[in-house]
This record gives structure tokens, C-alpha cells and sequence, in this order.
DNA sequence: CCGCTTTACGAAACCGCTTTACTAGATCGA
DNA sequence: TCGATCTAGTAAAGCGGTTTCGTAAAGCGG
């Protein structure tokens, strides 16, 4: 395999010069450009990366850490991180946590050993300061969908409190009062924050929050699905429930399936994320969506400035919408 | 940050020393090794990779090369991908080439760069000898999923032709004659593979294949739904179709949704890929399960072998289980 | 035609690790 | 007690680029 050292052998110049010139720190005369042109086509050089990489102590790679690249929330963002990267002229690494503490500290370590250059970091599972320690005051890591207290790093973000806040309220204004709601793991900013907005809106309706409907702990199908099936054994179930993700929403199906309660006519849902498909679910999904391009994209940017020695805003908020299709309906009169 | 050298003053060795005690390419008398041990605690030392790298010329990393991250088929494959490749101590490189040939040519180059030690590709796009030119004689790419004709490397496949084949039988087994058939785009070995089965059952049992409920060109949902449109209109519409792909499923229930034809009463369908959640769907689909978990591993391990100079299986051929859900009937005496 | 500025490059250090080839000193067998 | 073998390392040469500093020659203004 030829090195620049071949280019310039063959092309009459140094290799200094060769490296200027392909990295355009130099204005070469027509001749000795075509000349080295030339060398790298005859000997099909490509700079060896590895070396370029030790020299710059640059990768031009950025780690990508998710929960779980499986689901398809995830496999989103990462499709438009991919693709917001590759148009900045970098790489991605990806990494899959499982939820897990240690691959998400191995995660965050390739950062020490100059794997990658910087990070975007997810994570559903409530930080006891290991991450916030590791993290500490690193200049390229950004934090996308969920937040890690401590840190002061840039972070991109929905608004899940407004979102919450207006699935439920969608749900208020179809008629329904007993509104169960489903949330996640504790301790997560995002989660406590769907919460908020659902309280809000309950509050705001003068509608009672009875404890025996309010359920959380994890975003596993089958925590919902077994907390649905309680929030059914209650002496007046609710008429609607409010899932705080989709993959919450999966198992609140699942119950209701399980119970033979049908969705909507006895059981109106609504989502949190839209992941992509639900629409095809039975019924088609009302959920809130996250813009998931843009959070990938945004977190991207954000990444690419930090990088570039910018400064990119440490918190921003993007919208979510409600997107209506058929799993809620009014409820009906006289329960089951 | 420290680099080897300072571990080796630090503790009173040579820089040789230290890198050959941490590859464990030297056996040390325990208080040399203690007071290195020491010397990396104390100085929070951790090897520099793209130093290691260059130096050794591997990466431990792969690319892992899919159409499209996005899809919960290549979603599923890259999670098992990448666990697979982290209990190996590789990484790795995701790209989504969006059935983009200069995207796949991209991806290849990577191992040119020396940006990853190998890869495990994925395409969907017929190869016009470019791909096949690039591979060459290649030690370190895997084919998986598809094929790349003209290459001399690993590949590990699922049971296409055996696969369509149980498809098919089983909607005849379930009683349906007029059996519709759309499939991806031409060209593609597994595509040829699908409808070969396809044609086998049906010939097996003495059924007509009618040219008019014969499709295929496009993995696109929007392509088999008007494929789906258009076998409605012929004077006999079948009474089921098989799509050989979830994602050319898609497209045929919305077709179906469209013309208001409900599956499975008016319309059976069966899926191949039996990417995840498809079991939530309306109705929950009956396909033709690809064991991706396997395809990934075994790709990964393909690869590995021939990463560390030995030789796997040139084909692996990975067998495909018919899952049955909601989305065949018998077919109504009578038509719609 | 002399001093100054450009132009067009090059020598050598450096990035931080690995690895080959080698050795000083201790041990050991005869 | 002497050569052979072992033990416990080391010096130095890469890996293939980038970058800093510098310089010879050409151009140029006065």
C-alpha cells in the first residue's frame, strides 16, 4: 500500500509537500500539483488514517450512545445523526447500552482513550453521579432526550411537560375524568417531567388524581401491561390511560388484549414518542410525537460546535406535537 | 493525560516494559508489575488507541454497512451485531448507505483507509460489477442477508427459496388458489430466491400463476401498494398475496386499507422478514421469521474468523420458520 | 544591482505506542 | 570455576502521517 512517502518520491517533492497539498494548507504551481495529482492516482494512495489520526489527534468519529438501538426511537435518531454527521464529514460510532451502568461508562471511557472525538449521549436510566463524575467538565459531550443532573455540557431536548400536558388535555377534552397514567423509571428528568404536564392538566380540569391509577417504574412493556391490569381490578377504572412512552403503551395494549378490554371503545390510549410504525398498530397510535430528526440533527450540531470551538446553546427545547389516529374515543357512559 | 512514557519513569522501567506487561507479552516479578500497576492507578494512565493503532495496524473495529438503520430489520441486526462484536472487544462502525451506491462504495473504502479491520455488509441494490471490483479479493468482508455475485468472501443467507416456498404452501393450505405474489427489486439473488419459491409451491400444486397478480421492482411500501391496487382491478383478484418483504406488507395493507378491503376476510396476506412489532399490527402479521439474531452473530463471527486468519463456512444458510398470526383466512367462496 | 519580499518547497521533530534485537547480571550444572 | 542458560529487562527503529521552522531561488522596486 503506498504512503506519502511513494506520492512523493514518484512526484519529485517532499512529503511535507504532499501533505500540504492534499490537506490545501499550500498553493502549489499547476505543474507540481498535477505532478503529485498524478502520483496519488498511478499509486492509488489513500492517507492512511491511523497515522493521520495519531498526528491530528483527531478521529473525526463521534460516539453514539443509546439505550437500545433495537427500538425503533432510537434506531430513528440514530438514522439522522448518521446522516447529519456524514454530511459534516464524520463517522459514527454506535453503542447499544442495554440500560446498562457499565457499557454506558465504556461508552464515555472511549472518549478518554481519543476513540472518538465527542459524544451524544442518551441514557434511561437515573444517574447516581458515576456518569455526572465522568462527564465532568469534558468540552465534547452532548446530552440529547434526557438529562444527566450535574453535567454542564449542552443538552437538546423535548418538551415533555407540555407534551404530557396535552395528551392528557386531549384526552380531558374527549370527555374522559378517570385518566390513568403509566410513567417511567424514577429519578429521570424526562419522566418526572411527562408526570408534571400530566398533573397539570389534571389539575387544571378540577379532575381528581386517584393514587390507585397512577403507576411507574420502568419502561418495559410488561410493567405496564401488569399495571394496567391493576388499574382494571380498581373500583372505577379509569376510561383512559396515558402511557408516557410507546414502548409503555405496547404493554398497556397488551393488558387491555389480555383483558379483553378493546381500545378505544372501552379504553381510550395516547402515546408519548410516536415511534415510527404505530401507525400500522391496532388501532393506529394517538401519541405525542418527539421530533426525532431534529433531536438527532440538533444534537449533532450542537456536537459539531463544541468541536469546532463554538460555543452552541446549552438547552434546547424542541416542540412535540399531538398527532391524532384512533386510540382515543369518548368514553362511555356506565363503564364496562 | 499520561502517556506510556510517564508510567515508565514513574515506575522506574522502560516504556518497552510497560507496553509489553500490558499486552501480557511479558511475565514480570510481582513488585517490577506492582510498582507499574501503581504507576497507571496513579497517573489515571490509559494507552492512547490511535497510537496503539498505528502501530499495530488494527483497529478492533468493524463497519457494519445496511441499507437503512432505520428499519427495524437492520435495527434488530445491528444490536445483534454489535453485541456480538463488544464480547469480541470490537466496535463498531454503522453505516446506512440508503441503498446509495456511492454510500456503499464509501463504506468500502473504510477498509481501504484502514478505518475499520473489516466489514459486514448489506445491501439491497443490484450490483453492477462496481461492488464486486471493490471487494476484489478481499479477506475481510461478510456478506449477509444478500448477495454480491462474483465475490470470493463469507456469506452467511437465510432460506429464501425454502422460506417463500412455506409461505405460499400455507396459504393453499388454508385453502387460497388465486395466490398474488409481489417481491423487491430485480436483479437481487434473494429477491430471485423468494419467487422462485413462491413459483415452486404453487407449481407443486397444480395452481395457476397468473402474470396480472405477479409484481416486483421495489422494497418500497408505496410500490406494493399500488401493485396491490392493481391486482384488485383484474377481472379475478386473488384472494391472497404473498409480499416478500414486512415493508412491501406495508404497503399492500395500506393498499388494501385503501380500497377497503379488509385482511384476513376479503384478503390474506403473508410477510417475510418478521421484523419486531409487527405483531402489533392490524392484524398482527403472519410471516415468514428471518432469524436475524442468528444472521448477526453468525456474521459477526464469520468475520472474526477470517480477522484472526482462519477460515469460516463460505455459506451459511440460516433457517426461516413460518410464525403464524392473524392475517390469513380461508378465502370466501364467492369473492368480495 | 542590491536588499527585500515572495514563491516554492524541504528537513526534522513529533504524535504515542509496539516490537525486534540485544544485553547485563544472576544462576546453574559439571 | 567457567561456559551456558535464564531472568529481567532496554535501546532504538518503526507505524505514516502533520507541522514548525527554515531556506534557496526568483522577482522586484528603486
Amino acid at each position: 500500500m503506498a504512503t506519502i512517502h511513494d506520492v512523493a518520491l514518484d512526484a519529485n517533492v517532499s512529503p511535507t509537500t504532499v501533505s500540504r497539498y492534499i490537506n490545501n494548507r499550500i498553493e502549489l504551481p499547476a505543474s507540481t500539483a498535477a505532478r503529485i495529482d498524478a502520483a496519488i492516482a498511478k499509486l492509488d494512495y489513500r492517507p492512511n488514517l491511523l497515522a493521520r489520526r495519531l498526528s491530528t489527534g483527531r478521529t473525526e468519529a463521534i460516539g453514539l450512545v443509546t439505550p437500545e438501538i433495537r427500538e425503533p426511537f432510537f434506531a430513528e435518531l440514530a438514522s439522522a445523526v448518521e446522516d447529519e454527521a456524514d454530511r459534516h464529514g464524520y463517522t459514527i460510532f454506535m453503542s447499544s447500552t442495554r440500560s446498562d451502568r457499565q457499557r454506558e461508562i465504556a461508552s464515555l471511557n472511549r472518549l478518554h482513550d481519543r476513540h472518538v472525538d465527542g459524544l451524544i449521549m442518551m441514557t434511561n436510566t437515573a444517574d447516581d453521579g458515576t456518569l455526572a463524575a465522568l462527564i465532568g467538565r469534558r468540552k465534547n459531550v452532548v446530552l440529547i432526550d434526557e438529562d444527566i443532573p450535574g453535567v454542564a455540557v449542552p443538552r437538546v431536548f423535548v418538551e415533555n411537560e407540555i407534551g404530557a400536558y396535552k395528551a392528557t388535555r386531549y384526552l380531558i377534552d374527549a370527555g374522559h375524568e378517570k385518566i390513568g397514567y403509566i410513567g417511567g423509571p424514577g429519578g429521570l428528568y424526562s419522566v418526572e417531567q411527562r408526570r408534571a404536564g400530566y398533573l397539570r392538566a389534571m389539575k387544571e380540569a378540577g379532575l381528581k388524581v386517584r393514587p390507585e391509577h397512577l403507576a411507574g417504574g420502568s419502561f418495559a412493556p410488561d410493567f405496564s401491561r401488569k399495571a394496567t391490569l391493576e388499574f382494571l381490578k380498581t373500583r372505577t377504572p379509569p376510561t383512559a390511560i396515558f402511557g408516557s412512552s410507546d414502548y409503555i403503551i405496547i404493554g398497556i395494549m397488551q393488558g387491555l388484549k389480555q383483558a379483553d378490554v378493546s381500545v378505544p371503545n372501552q379504553m381510550s390510549v395516547v402515546g408519548f414518542d410516536d415511534m415510527p410504525l404505530t401507525e400500522l398498530f391496532n388501532p393506529p397510535l394517538t401519541a405525542i410525537r418527539q421530533p426525532i430528526e431534529a433531536l438527532g440533527r440538533q444534537g449533532f450540531q450542537a456536537l459539531f460546535s463544541l468541536l469546532s470551538g463554538k460555543q452552541p446553546p446549552m438547552l434546547t427545547m424542541l416542540p412535540v406535537q399531538l398527532i391524532e389516529r384512533d386510540s382515543v374515543a369518548s368514553p362511555r357512559k356506565g363503564g364496562f
